[in-house]
DNA sequence: ATGGCTCACATCGTGAGA
């Protein structure tokens, strides 16, 4: 079983490349981060027409996140209680058939390092600390995974001399990243299985970053302790970046064998 | 060198992203 994460950065202009993606991998679960639709305006139908139905959390101009799924989930949450003001849209969490949680965040950006942005994004990490510790157990079967916009080490990104103290990389953010996996026991896929790799899943439009690989991997796919033995693929799809009109994220998927 | 792209909008410059 295949469960995927992609900030698409805006769905309606992503639309074509989301549809292409989904019929060459096939996953059976993907996050999608950064729709910038309402509810109203997301493309419900497109995706029913390949099997895919949705659980959405839009708004306005801004964030956004939704699960698609190939099986029927339930819808758990489509909030995270207790997050800083202003409320936006950047949690939904799904039960899948096989009694799998998938937690799908887009975690804010913060701007730069000691800004209100950034502080946001802190206040928001320790409520998303809360949420899981009241709504998990290290026993369940728990997948969280999204756009984290943290780059947890310097083997994430491309150059960490010139990134060194910005966001994306702060020691507080990267805290805040390590801190998530060893309270609730989850472990970092890609890292996981490919301990040494230096591969990327954000590249900036500017400066041909893409072409030059000067990236970040910023999008994550963690898995709780049982479901660790299950994990046999992770991987970074760089095929869509290639496109015309790409997202500036690459989707990530794993790979379950259940 | 503080820019560079891309997106949305009670749009045609501005804020936001990362």
């Amino acid at each position: 079983m295949q469960i995927a994460s992609w900030n698409v950065n805006s769905i309606s202009v992503r639309l074509p490349h989301v549809l292409s993606w989904l019929q060459t991998v096939k996953p059976c679960h993907l996050g999608l981060q950064e729709l910038k639709v309402v509810d109203e305006k997301y493309p419900y139908k497109q995706f029913e027409e390949l099997g895919y139905t949705s659980h959405v959390k839009g708004e306005k101009t801004y964030n956004g996140v939704a699960m698609l799924s190939r099986t029927t989930t339930e819808l758990v949450h489509d909030q995270l209680l207790g997050a800083p003001e202003p409320v936006q849209s950047r949690l939904i969490e799904v039960l899948t058939q096989e009694g799998i949680y998938i937690l799908n965040l887009y975690v804010p950006n913060g701007s730069e390092v000691g800004s209100s942005k950034y502080l946001y994004k802190l206040e928001w990490f320790k409520s998303l600390m809360k949420f899981i510790e009241t709504n998990h157990k290290r026993e369940d079967k728990l997948v969280v995974m999204g756009d984290f916009n943290i780059a947890p080490a310097d083997i994430d990104v491309h150059s960490p001399e010139e990134w060194e103290g910005q966001v994306l990389v702060s020691p507080q953010e990267r805290e805040c990243f390590q801190t998530l996996l060893t309270e609730f026991g989850l472990t970092d896929s890609f890292r996981h299985l490919a301990p040494d790799a230096a591969q990327y899943s954000w590249w900036d439009y500017r400066m041909m970053a893409f072409r030059r690989n000067r990236g970040l991997r910023i999008d994550h796919i963690l898995v709780s302790e049982p479901l660790l033995p299950m994990l046999k693929r992770s991987w970074i799809d760089k095929e869509p970046r290639k496109l015309e009109k790409p997202s500036d994220h690459a989707p990530v998927v794993i790979e379950l064998e259940l």
